[in-house]
RNA sequence: GCGCCCGUCGACUAGCGGUUAGGUCACGGCCCUUUCAAGGCCGUAACACGGGUUCGACCCCCGUCGGGCGCGCCA
């Protein structure tokens, strides 16, 4: 039987870490197995649901390369394409399923093994204030289960709408074996007599996800452990539809959730959580991946970076971890740094061009050849030093433009102190000799001319850099040197020559 | 309140009865070096606690404590 596995996100935000580590989890256990992997949107909750929200989940999707085999169809933008879906299982919109889940909850209620239950959400409420003061479980006392058929009759006439409610049994344990919890067991007594059907109609999520994943024809159910304590409820409901034998044969996995920091559930205040602000700030997909694969799994050897396919290939469900853990930032600017030095500089230079875009720094993102190639030297030139696309700008800042601004404190300490003005126009002079204007012999001239004047190398390459980019810091001098050009080299010397000596 | 899950360096983790408890991030030092990085080497740093079981426990059992999750006409 082919492994089928679905991520299925409730459309009401954006796609959160946790539920891109969730996401590619079942993405890497399909992948590994030859699997499908189902992308299920769950909105069901009539007022939070939004379709802005399918298109920024499947958007982050699709950035970190998490491609579904079944499910909405969208384009680039996540715009959903109705025409277009993906597989045969469908409709993938819960909406879209209500007849389905309606049939399926009438099934029930003919079987006796779901009732309608009549209590308003203020009886509910004031139910469950009771039970908390006397510190009971704030359970449904299952007040609705034997109502006559007169009494019914009565309720509605009186205009009540019911919600329909499972008949949970009200002794015996419900067990299951769990891929990374092992054996897990719940006391059919502790559950309450929970809502299948909503008063519009509309499936509560216990409900929708059983009927999906049975239709669906899922086979490993791979979600975060905060769904672990449902799970008893999700099978009882396949035992009463008469669907032992799948659930049975359902294999569930749940992983451990991701925290902040401080230890408590990730949110807007731990900073970025949803995966696009993290391709916003310049993070590589690759890096994102590669991290929270580390987040709830690991190999045996703990290795750390993952090339290629070799993540697929090693990922497996029993290697997941039973603890939560925290999800920490600086690893991942590590990371990403570690794959921006290992891409090569076209890539690197092609996916930065937006940040440079952005930053004004060029006009476009598609350039001609001469210029692309002059900026692929310039980040090749500090390849090594960026851990962000967002870095890129500020980094080439003074080799893409002529007219950079010069960092005061460096003007200060190494061009305006007595002799360097002499030393650069000395420099200058030697450095319009030079035909070959290569990193080699523009450094052997330097120091040369260091030996000669009896001064320390650093006494020459400090107020050469500073002149010709601004600033104390940057890429490896004679290498930038070279890809500015002689030309541009001489004009910026001049140019900072003759602004300080007339002071 | 009830129930379930979890508990190895600050963080991610390896470990699956006998290890100097390993790796990675971060941190500190040294080296390399025109700067900043990158890289190399070294170092600081952990089995939550208390009982058992055992010749021997990070590992198995019980309890305590701590954290997380669930108990919605949210998912």
């Amino acid at each position: 039987m082919t492994v089928r596995v679905r991520f299925a996100p409730s459309p009401t935000g954006f796609l959160h870490i946790g539920g891109a580590r969730t996401a590619l989890f079942n993405w890497l256990f399909a992948r590994r197995v030859g699997g499908a992997f189902i992308l299920r949107i769950e909105d069901t909750d009539e007022v939070r649901s939004t379709p802005e929200s399918v298109s920024a989940i499947t958007r982050g999707l699709k950035w970190l390369g998490l491609h579904w085999d079944e499910g909405p169809a969208v384009d680039e933008q996540g715009n959903i394409l109705e025409s277009k879906v993906l597989g045969e299982k469908g409709p993938y919109f819960q909406m879209e399923r209500i007849h389905i889940y309606k049939k399926h909850a009438d099934q029930l209620l003919q079987d006796g093994k779901a009732y309608p239950c009549y209590c308003s959400p203020e009886e509910l409420e004031a139910m469950r204030t009771r039970a908390m003061l006397a510190k009971r479980p704030p359970k449904y006392d299952g007040r609705c289960r034997e109502l006559t058929d007169s009494k019914r009759k009565e309720l509605e006439s009186a205009g009540r709408k019911p919600v329909v409610r499972f008949k949970t049994p009200m002794s015996g344990e419900t067990r299951f074996q769990d891929i990374v919890r092992g054996d897990v067991r719940f006391e059919n007594a502790l559950l309450d007599d929970f809502v299948l059907l909503k008063t519009s109609g509309v499936p509560t999520y216990q409900f929708a996800v059983v009927i999906d994943d049975y239709l669906m024809e899922i086979t490993h159910v791979v979600r975060g452990d905060d769904h672990l304590s449902n799970t008893p409820r999700q099978i009882l409901i396949d035992e009463a539809l008469g669907w032992g034998e799948f659930v049975k044969n359902l294999k569930f996995a749940h992983l451990s959730m991701i925290l902040g920091p401080d230890g408590t559930r990730l949110s807007k205040r731990h900073g970025a959580t949803s995966v696009e602000e993290y391709r916003k700030n310049g993070y590589l997909p690759e890096a994102m991946v590669n991290y929270l694969s580390l987040l709830g799994w690991s190999t045996e050897d703990s290795q750390q970076i993952f090339a290629g396919e070799e993540l697929i290939q090693k990922f497996s469900l029993e290697r997941c971890g039973k603890s939560a853990a925290i999800f920490d930032p600086q690893k991942l600017l590590w990371m990403n740094g570690e794959y921006i030095r290992k891409i090569g500089v076209p890539d690197l230079t092609q996916r930065s061009l937006p940040f440079l875009k952005e930053a004004g720094l060029t006009p476009e993102t598609s350039l001609p050849k001469e210029r692309l190639d002059f900026v692929q030297s310039c980040v090749g030139l500090e390849q090594e030093k960026i851990k962000l696309l967002t870095d890129v700008p500020n980094l080439l800042d003074f080799l893409l433009l002529d007219d950079f601004k010069m960092d005061e404190k460096s003007v200060d300490k190494v061009l305006k102190v007595p002799g360097a003005i002499g030393l650069l126009m000395d420099v200058a002079k030697r450095i319009e000799q030079i035909t070959d204007f290569t990193a080699a012999p523009i450094e052997q001239l330097c120091r040369a001319y260091a030996t000669e004047k009896n001064i320390k190398t650093g006494q020459v390459f400090h107020p050469l850099r500073v002149a010709t980019s601004g600033r104390a810091q940057g890429p490896s001098l004679f290498h930038y040197l070279e890809v500015l050009g002689k030309e541009r080299v001489l004009a910026r010397m001049k140019k900072v020559c003759n602004q300080l000596s007339v002071h």
